[in-house]
DNA sequence: GCCTCGATTGACACCGGTGTCGGACGGGAT
DNA sequence: ATCCCGTCCGACACCGGTGTCAATCGAGGC
């Protein structure tokens, strides 16, 4: 063989379609350097419009795409985004990277998942080396990293674009998109409210949790519309697990004077709850109504199915993607929040009596 | 500013951590050139040993990684492995993807996620695209993705490495991961004609899917073991969806003489027959047991507790990301097949009488 | 008709690695 | 001492893009 393959000899393989054309091989058929056919690329506006035509055209007609791996050397980052999570719901999860590459197709961009340990005491340079290593152009935090303040400041600090998903807003506008989890907690209340219930219970996520606090909250305003307060004696913290609603749920059941509903901070921990009210002999929703947060599949398999608040997780994967790609010149417009809603199942009605 | 950073004088910003080591940085640290240092990178073995171990203790020193970029357009392939998939099923996916991310661990690699539809016009060509996009190294494919041939065989044109997960060997032992389906359905049907089950039943997944073959044939295996057989008229054929699961349950239960136990393909369908059951006013484990499949979360949060078949999801995720990255050079050694277990818990029982 | 100036475009170095090939060196055979 | 050969290493081009800066060009002002 010999020693390189020679240059001119392999214009047969790029007609073929056997070898993929390069930034050189564009300028030479249309007859350019390569610096303008990257002007074309980058959308330079200093070009004259017969000279992106003609460069376009050729192109087009040889399939031509940039390779992102000497564009990125070039340009000392990558075109990766990152999603770094810690949150272990596999359909949040999913959700989420679904809602991601929804807003990222057809921008070149690929999306590589670093699921992480809030708790670590390597968090921040496991999240650098990570950014580093592949020289990400950015990333989508969720909760709960993404309310980590000492994440937030690294991600300043070397220069990487971010997005922090959260329900309420931990950073400036560009850098965080908000999940109105209060509302999602007003409707719960307002709900359980109108069906007449005066003694509703909640089960919280973790208090390190914002939207714990975020649910709570909508919950006591929804409460407050029709005049009712959250008793204290009737709120516990659970840790978003179905063993922690099952707990939880315990607990509430066995005060003297019961709740006759309950606000589970999200699906999983309403399926704890549902075990524990058939063990406490208790039927749902005649005995308890109970209602969860997210409306993943669970709270459809469960019987009887839940009443919940529907997050739009994917909605805001998507939002959360698009916001991240305007900071590299992709122009989205900055759109408005979505806000949760309410799937009314089975599993509440109004209370006896 | 300056034209360009001038190069001599930026020695301080390397030693003060404000900037990255690079391969010329190491070289001229070790007085040696940068196709030297370049060899110790990639294992070269005709190094003289002090030589090496010379460059090791600077590269040491200074922390320096080689930039994945120009290491992958020099070597015309990227450091990335690609999840691509069609398996609706969040917890599958995550736990998929925690397994290969077990297995990549500090080999440099990244982890990019690509999910498709098998039943897509383009589904080819789009995988072709997202592989040739960032010049992948390889890709691991799930089912039903996994069992395409025509994938398959564009994977082999193009030259890109793959590693192929399935209930059965659909591809070289270096290609492929195989779960061992039979072998859990052999579990469940032994476990039901242990209890005393004769009238068993069976919903299957989609025909399409080899694994709907294979824990079928697996649950007939089992049977036999006992002397019993599967009634064709015992089989529904569902979508390994939780409504399929409802519909393949009311069929099964609707006939003259209904199944005293019912294995379902995954555990959505399982979590419909439950629901069915109680629709029909019968109580599991008492009037019909129920076996699923997978054990993901919701086989423990239905009522009751779901007996299933455990698969090791991220068990074959980290073998399938290991197979990979063994064609890389890494060197993995080759490990034995993880079979599915049973987990034994409350809807299932001996049949009455 | 000549000069100035902004708009276009190209030449060249560079991003940080790897492949090719040849040169320097040292030991054993002649 | 000379020759041969294998080992070890470096010079240089190259992967496919972008940044910098200078050159070219046509139009408008004198």
């Amino acid at each position: 063989m010999s020693p390189r393959t020679p240059k001119p000899a392999d214009d047969a393989a790029l007609e073929g379609g056997r070898r993929r054309a390069t930034i050189n091989d564009i300028a030479r058929i249309a007859g350019v350097s390569k610096k303008t056919v990257s002007r074309v690329i980058n959308r330079s506006p200093s070009l004259r419009p017969e000279t992106r035509e003609k460069i376009e055209a050729v192109i087009a007609k040889y399939g031509y795409a940039p390779d992102p791996q000497a564009r990125g050397l070039a340009f000392r980052r990558s075109f990766l985004i990152g999603l770094i999570y810690d949150n272990p719901n596999p359909q949040y999860v999913v959700n989420m990277q679904l809602g991601l590459l929804d807003g990222m197709r057809g921008s070149g961009f690929e999306l590589v998942v670093h699921p992480c340990d809030r708790g670590s005491t390597t968090l921040v340079p496991d999240i650098r080396a990570f950014i580093e290593r592949q020289k990400l152009f950015g990333v989508v935090l969720t909760p709960s990293v993404s309310e980590d303040e000492g994440v937030a400041a690294m991600l300043r600090e070397i220069g990487c674009e971010y997005v922090r998903v959260a329900s309420v807003a931990v950073d400036e506008a560009s850098h965080s998109i908000v999940t109105q989890d209060r509302h999602g907690g007003l409707l719960a209340g307002r709900h359980l409210a109108e069906l007449g219930h005066k003694a509703v219970g909640f089960i919280s996520g973790p208090l390190t949790f914002r939207s714990s606090h975020e649910r709570r909250g909508g919950l006591e305003e929804g409460l407050a519309e029709h005049g009712l307060t959250l008793a204290a004696e009737y709120v516990a913290e659970g840790a978003y697990t179905f063993e922690s609603g099952l707990e939880g749920a315990a607990k509430l059941l066995g005060l003297p004077n019961r709740p006759t509903a309950i606000f589970a901070g999200n699906d999983e921990m309403a399926a704890g709850v549902l075990h524990a009210a058939r063990r406490a002999g208790l039927s749902v929703p005649e005995d308890l109504s109970v209602v969860g947060f997210d409306d993943f599949q669970i709270a459809s398999r469960v019987w009887p199915p839940l009443t919940t608040v529907r997050s739009p997780t994917r909605e805001i994967g998507r939002l959360a993607s698009e916001k991240l790609l305007s900071q590299a010149g992709e122009d989205k417009r900055d759109p408005a929040d979505r806000l949760p809603s309410l799937v009314a199942r089975e599993s509440t009605a109004a209370p006896r009596g």
